[in-house]
DNA sequence: CTCGCAAAAATCGTATGCAATCTTTTCCAT
DNA sequence: ATGGAAAAGATTGCATACGATTTTTGCGAG
């Protein structure tokens, strides 16, 4: 009522948390792979590179850890995780268990928006797949997630909504790091595919193809240990 | 199969930080009722309560924000989270969709020292409904919890295992919130089935009545909105 | 040349200080 | 009295400081 309500609003949208905003930065920098896994961190680093101070950067750190992106020790530091097979095996176990349930609840609210969100999103996707840069396949990786990310949003459970953001999040570092690179372009018409079944309300479809879609991204990893654990551990840096 | 396998009791248990120490305590305090949804989490105040500096306190009302058990408002401080029926809602909704699936997964895994602890755990559990103390409630819903993390401990994907931690500790702000008090007793018989199912290797029918028993949870609540957010919000202090 | 060990440097964990922001109280005009 | 502005007080956001721990470096012995 009062015209003193109209300075309000979104001040501090500009004023928004440093350690959020950093904290995405790099989130960005690790599942597009500019930061590869085992790379330190070091607070002081990281703070002087986004001009903060330690205070600020830790918490971003703290944030990614709690994400799974990055391992702290105790008195050591912060490191970009190198997930084990086994853990990628774990991240991709839980997407068969959530995502099926993501595209059935999506279904249920698919309005127009969401549909043209959806088509844009795919749009983008194939052009990135077209395209051949040299950093086309992170682009790649990239868009794909954001696919998986739209249909939680659409599905209206933020919790769910959490819980993809770090599945999809540590996926991508799962993919860059064991992908075997090809079978992309195939992850795009399955894409499509999903939101065909999404559009015509076709939830138990959706969801079947959701399930098989994980399962091929799965499998096109090489999931095999290469070595020792001591081994790893030893050239992890 | 490993001797590895066995749960790592807490080995540096006296050098853990202390900052997960107070965020445990706190949780347990939050989830038990001791501290009211919307009470004011001072960094000061905390800090002088367990004897650390903001800096510490600071820590741990940040990490139990992100379990979404604390909410913090930038520049005014943390609050014991007063979840909506909306997200009470879909804290169920989240479980519905993730339990079953580890109650099959846990049901492959079952060892005998899983079946020996499951029982223990089912004991403790009647204790405290046969009880009928001041704060039986309390333990009991705890206990009841506890029962559903170490399902999640045994299906082996922790990843789960700490989205399950999650929903536990937020399930019990819920149900302390908006139960109805009867019928958890109902909840313990519905726990001895489970564990009956899994001793037998049935992964069906585990994860059938592990369905049914959350939804038996959530049929016990009251999620009606009792009154505006406005209002809720002016009483929430 | 390698190994071991001690000193130096780097880095982390935590306490504390200061400015910015929010809350409460005070006090004055209506 | 009541409403509201201004000051006082409390609390947070962030930077910095310092001891503790880890890592690196330097150097002498084998």
């Amino acid at each position: 009522m009062n015209i003193a309500d109209q300075t309000f609003p979104a001040i501090d949208s500009a004023n928004e948390d440093r350690a959020q905003a950093i904290r995405d930065q790099l989130r960005d920098a690790i599942v597009d792979r500019r930061l590869a896994p085992g790379t330190k961190l070091s607070e002081g680093e990281v703070g002087t590179l986004f001009d903060v101070s330690r205070t600020v950067a830790r918490a971003a750190l703290q944030m990614l850890s709690f994400e799974g992106l990055v391992r702290i020790e105790r008195n050591r530091g912060a490191f970009v995780a190198n997930p084990s097979p086994e853990e990628a095996r774990q991240v991709f176990a839980s997407r068969r268990l959530i995502e099926p349930g993501i595209a059935i609840a999506a279904a249920g609210r698919m309005t127009p928006a969401h549909v043209a969100a959806f088509k844009a999103q795919l749009d983008e996707e194939g052009r990135f797949i077209a395209e051949r840069g040299p950093n086309a396949r992170r682009s790649e990786i990239k868009a794909s997630g954001d696919f998986h990310l739209l249909l939680a949003s659409v599905a209206g459970n933020v919790i769910l909504q959490r819980f993809m953001e770090e599945l999809v999040a540590r996926s991508s570092l799962v993919i860059a790091l064991y992908g075997r690179s090809g079978i992309s372009s195939c992850g795009h018409s399955e894409h499509t595919q999903i939101l065909e079944a999404l559009e015509n309300g076709n939830a138990e479809r959706a969801s079947a193809l959701m399930l098989h879609h994980i399962d091929h991204i799965e499998a096109d990893l090489d999931l095999r240990v290469r070595s020792g654990p001591a081994l790893r551990q030893a050239l992890e840096f």
